[in-house]
DNA sequence: CTGTTAGCGCCTTCAT
DNA sequence: ATGAAGGCGCTAACAG
């Protein structure tokens, strides 16, 4: 049975009132009476129960981040700071599974909002694809950072990736090695990546006077398999000599896709094909010849939108309610210069 | 202001035990009744306080998962089954990051008892590799379930791969397929997967008549660097004719550095040597040419170890408190009959 | 079968 | 500067 307050007021000799305050920073102490309950505290190994201060308190002190599973793939590497965070801050931290559009996942949050009453939501993309989830937190007027949204005109609290910037830093890094048949593998629609690595892509070409053809941009989902299969497309579909010289997948794991393809029609990464992606998963380096890449800070992300979070919740005034996070080109083996 | 329950004892016409009762599904209420409490609670959208609950049950309902970081490369994909778990059975699982033998790692447990006293832990490896965990959590009297435990002659309730088996049989394959020069990847000293795994592969070997050369055992992490130097080390040390025609790295991103190495050297696998892992992680079967492997099932083994765990702090008797599951090979592009 | 009473451990209000 | 009383929402124990 653990001690309660009760226990550390009788053995400091005051009243629990007196304990509360000590407890919780408030002014008003004397030094030694303070000393006297610090010193209680300790020999009781007292900690304060949350369950009872929660109920008092009308809050949680806990957060929810729903994620789409699949969002990172190294979610543990991912999770690991932001569960430390709220370990600081004494915010429990859940991590919800969230498929949006689904009815069962809709299901689920409002429960969710009814029983777990968490303080705050974060939200990862797509599950902001429909409005589902801001709409019933704002109703609820709890509140919700959202991470890369599709939408990012709204007044909602948010942290992103430039996207378009980054994929226009990518394509020059490609135009600079030459190469001029760039193909470009185009995201799911209900992600706002998907179209601003796309507008990147082809405000670089533009701006290189090169132009937009719609043949080298492959709608795929951020998959292997979407990757595989508009690799074998458009490899396929062209002599040796016309093909495209390079392919940007719109995420590293298309990029893994277009890889094995690749090797699988004995095309030679990056000496007869420069292969890149987008996002920097940690396998990423791994694969044979090491994936260029753009690194979005995903910790980064994860970690301002918690800190963001806690902000709101505990009602604090914040400058930046929506901040960009600018990415970085990764080089590795899988981009060289164009075969002459 | 959500309703409590007391607005819906006034609006059912009866009192908050009544509703209490309804509530928690207990007997003795007269079925008229019950459908006007449930009316009730429909009509005010009424959710129980889950502080209050927990206060007056001196109970959390909530479950810790103390996970080594990069226990598993996929977590998104291997935590959502865990997640939906406690959904359902109405418990919040948290994931806390745990670094064995990490003083502050240490510290962490011992606030997370006190405070946030969770009903229930379950331990990845290596976090149980020294016994802090294991002590501390029976000093207190707080179920414990273990996943791939170092000890597993000890009473603690556990989940575990059969590793020896796993490793038994892999090594067949690789046997079957004419490999008599097998070199082994160990894993890390503090993990019992390491040692179970070696002992499979020697097994296999002397059932199959064959002696157990020191110097194809080498001694790694399960990393991508350690495979990638002991590859280099072990295909660099011996003439084409002399050296292993098959690395059996004990884990799958140790077989990624695998991979790379032969890659460079201008090895060619599987045709001039097979590379298999261990664990079959998601992106083994994107990694050319698709890694042979041992499927550990992850999302089973967690499975399992949530709801044993459910099953201890709720106090109902087990039977299995101490399961073995079994791993299944994963037959893909990256093993092949021994060159001729 | 149903209701009343008494806390769970803490914080808030208002005295002192 | 300190304390006493009341209540947060719920369940347990005991009446009726």
């Amino acid at each position: 049975m653990p001690a309660t307050i009760k226990d550390v007021a009788r053995l400091a000799g005051c009243s629990i009132k007196t304990v509360s305050r000590v407890i919780n920073g408030e002014p008003y102490v004397t030094p030694d009476l303070q000393a006297r309950v610090l010193a209680a505290i300790r020999d009781c190994g007292y900690t304060p129960n949350i369950s009872a201060r929660r109920l008092v308190k009308q809050q949680s002190y806990s957060l929810c981040v729903l994620m789409y599973p699949g969002f990172y793939q190294d979610a543990s590497a991912v999770l690991s700071p932001i569960m430390d965070i709220g370990y600081e801050e004494n915010y429990d931290i859940f991590i919800q599974p969230y498929y949006s559009s689904h009815a069962r996942s809709r299901t689920k949050l409002v429960t969710l909002i009814g029983e777990r009453r968490f303080d705050g939501y974060v939200v990862t993309p797509p599950c902001d694809a429909d409005d589902f989830v801001a709409d019933l937190l704002t109703t609820y007027k709890i509140p919700l950072v959202q991470i890369n949204p599709f939408n990012t005109n709204e007044k909602i609290p948010f942290v992103a990736g430039n996207d378009d910037h980054g994929a226009y830093l990518m394509t020059e890094h490609l135009l600079e090695l030459g190469h001029r048949r760039i193909a470009f593998l185009m995201g799911p629609r209900n992600m706002r990546t998907s179209f601003d690595r796309l507008h990147g892509y082809q405000a670089a070409l533009q701006a290189h006077g090169l132009e937009n053809n719609p043949a080298l941009v492959a709608n795929t989902e951020f998959t292997f398999d979407g990757g595989y299969t508009a690799a074998r497309l458009l490899l396929g579909g062209y002599t040796p000599a016309e093909r495209p010289t390079a392919i940007f997948a719109g995420n590293d794991e298309a990029a893994y896709g277009v890889l094995f393809a690749a090797q699988e029609l004995g095309i030679v990464v990056p000496q007869q094909l420069s292969v890149c992606g987008y996002d920097d998963f940690t396998v990423s380096k791994f694969i044979w010849p090491g994936l260029t890449t753009m690194h979005q800070p995903v910790e980064h992300l994860l970690d301002l939108a918690a800190r963001l979070l806690i902000h709101l919740v505990k009602g604090e005034s914040v400058s930046e309610r929506q901040m960009i996070v600018q990415p970085q080109l990764v080089l590795r083996g899988s981009t060289a210069a164009v075969p002459a």
